[in-house]
DNA sequence: TTAGGGTTAG
């Protein structure tokens, strides 16, 4: 927590630079990396791709050495077999191999019987993770992997495997692997297993299926709980289909224990909904089942007001809580704080980071996130960059999403130094980068054209096992077209192709422009012949 | 394992 001459400075500032404009940042020119080591892929395709303008693709000097270091390290990984570490050759090893592109898990499994490589848990699953938006080679190590003698897939293996083939819409062979987890017979179907099956059915929209999947339950020796049955409302509520959350709360209510958190999770599915009434009604149904409402409970309506930006309903509801002996929570001042910085009441939301303090709530890294978040939407850029080095000192460590936040602003100020650095930072804290976290980074590349450094964020993606999904392509191919490098624009789109997913029809549509405006016609004919192949998506 | 940012969009 900040000191409270901190917070007041914090005030003060708000005062004095209430019309302050963020400066236009000096335009950083640096160093051109040098061209010897990038990786060999994408090399070829970048430099295929259009010639690039005086002024484009430089690095910042202070991080020349690190972003080669990576290349180099890279490049010396997947060369040489003479290496100290005998899993992380492997991994490339494998990796190599997997990113021929096979037309079939088959193809796969073929190529890695012919290579003298062996299976373990550690690396299956690194290969899973590294893969997870692949299909064919994620499919193809596990159908491998189960005829190496000696080696046994554990049930997160099969659970990762199950995941990925719902989230690929592989609903059969989903279903497959489950019957074959169950006819091991040693417990491998889990509520954890049943879980992702659920969330994936509902996330493909076959809600009927979800709940048979939940009937179901016993046929694979999982409990229909409560656990259970908040796990499949939960999907369903959280995929805007609170209505049918509601029907399997009707339908099972008699016939299934239940929690405070089943009726949790229908105030909030009603209160994201918009059915206020609805909320208010299962909160008195709540306490008619002998559970009075929590913290969650308030801090859903509390959420919903802030949405409506009803910052009087929402004292209301805070008043409400007190006078039930309920405290409101990091959570809860989170919303508020959000909402109120978002709505430009960037004093009132501070009030909240007092009032927080004074009531002895202590923030979490998620509050922080957001008190930066508004503090450099608000143009508060210096008082955003103490507050992030201050959490540390309150003990409160910057998590993925904090740092995602700090990149992210940095990007849309075009700060790419302090991007950059900030993504260093996060390697030499042990914090992993998601999608999220590069996104913006990558957006920023292709916005600038640093071929050669989005070359390098492509690397740090691989080498962190963060697989690549349909968005991420969607914003590559956008974001290339954008900047005229079609070339490169055409490569990963053919790449999002091959890999199974379905480009929106939106982001079709833009290539195709900007290739009939070029006088590509081969190129265009080609990402014709690519779409024609798979089902074209109206864009949601 | 019920509540907390932002996601493409010009």
């Amino acid at each position: 927590m900040l000191a409270k001459h901190k917070i007041l400075k914090l005030f003060r500032c708000h005062h004095s630079q209430k019309n302050l404009k963020i400066k236009p940042l000096r335009h950083l020119i640096c160093n051109p990396f040098c061209t010897a080591t990038e990786s060999p892929e994408l090399t070829s395709r970048i430099k295929s791709s259009d010639t690039q303008k005086p002024g484009e693709d430089f690095v910042i000097p202070s991080l020349a050495s690190w972003v080669e270091s990576y290349k180099l390290h890279d490049q010396t990984r997947l060369a040489s077999n003479i290496l100290s570490e005998k899993r992380d050759t492997d991994i490339d090893r494998f990796s190599k191999i997997l990113k021929n592109r096979y037309p079939s898990p088959d193809g796969v499994v073929q190529a890695l019987n012919g290579s003298s490589l062996s299976a373990s848990t550690g690396l299956i699953e690194q290969i899973l993770r590294r893969f997870s938006n692949d299909l064919v080679p994620a499919f193809g190590v596990f159908t491998w992997a189960k005829t190496q003698t000696g080696y046994r897939d554990t049930p997160e293996i099969y659970n990762s495997m199950v995941d990925i083939l719902g989230k690929c819409k592989k609903f059969d062979l989903m279903w497959d692997l489950v019957r074959e987890m169950n006819d091991l017979n040693d417990g491998y179907v889990t509520l954890a297993t049943m879980g992702k099956i659920i969330r994936r059915l509902v996330r493909g929209g076959k809600y009927d299926e979800a709940v048979e999947a939940f009937r179901g339950l016993d046929k694979f020796g999982v409990t229909k709980d409560a656990m259970a049955m908040n796990l499949l409302m939960d999907a369903l509520a959280k995929e805007n289909s609170v209505e049918h959350a509601y029907e399997v709360f009707c339908e099972f209510k008699d016939c299934t224990p239940l929690n405070i958190r089943t009726f949790n999770i229908l105030i909030d599915g009603w209160c994201k909904a918009r059915k206020l009434e609805n909320a208010e009604r299962t909160m008195d149904e709540m306490k008619k089942h002998g559970f009075l409402p929590n913290v969650i409970s308030y801090t859903c309506f509390i959420e919903h007001y802030c949405h409506q930006k009803d910052f009087r309903k929402v004292d209301e509801i805070l008043k409400e809580m007190q006078e039930n002996g309920c405290k409101p929570n990091a959570v809860t001042y989170t919303i508020a704080l959000h909402a109120l910085g978002k709505a430009k009441q960037i004093n009132e939301a501070l009030e909240v980071y007092a009032k927080m303090k004074s009531d002895g709530c202590l923030p979490d890294a998620t509050f922080y996130s957001s008190l930066i978040f508004i503090l450099r939407k608000a143009g508060r850029i210096k008082d955003a960059n103490e507050i992030f080095e201050d959490m540390k000192t309150q003990g409160v460590m910057p998590d993925v999403s904090t740092y995602t936040n700090m990149i992210s602003s940095a990007c849309e100020l075009s700060q790419e130094e302090d991007a950059l650095k900030l993504l260093r930072k996060m390697e030499e804290d042990s914090c992993k980068p998601n999608l999220k976290t590069y996104a913006p980074l990558l957006k920023m590349c292709c916005k600038k054209r640093r071929m050669k450094v989005l070359n390098f964020l492509l690397i740090h993606m691989f080498r962190n096992d963060v697989s690549i999904d349909t968005g991420t392509y969607t914003l590559l191919v956008r974001g290339l077209c954008m900047s005229k490098k079609l070339e490169l624009a055409c490569s990963f789109f053919e790449e999002m192709v091959s890999k199974g997913m379905v480009p929106m029809n939106a982001t079709y549509k833009m290539l195709v422009e900007e290739l009939n405006k070029n006088c590509m016609g081969e190129a265009k004919e080609h990402i014709e012949k690519l779409m024609s192949r798979v089902k074209p998506q109206e864009p949601v």
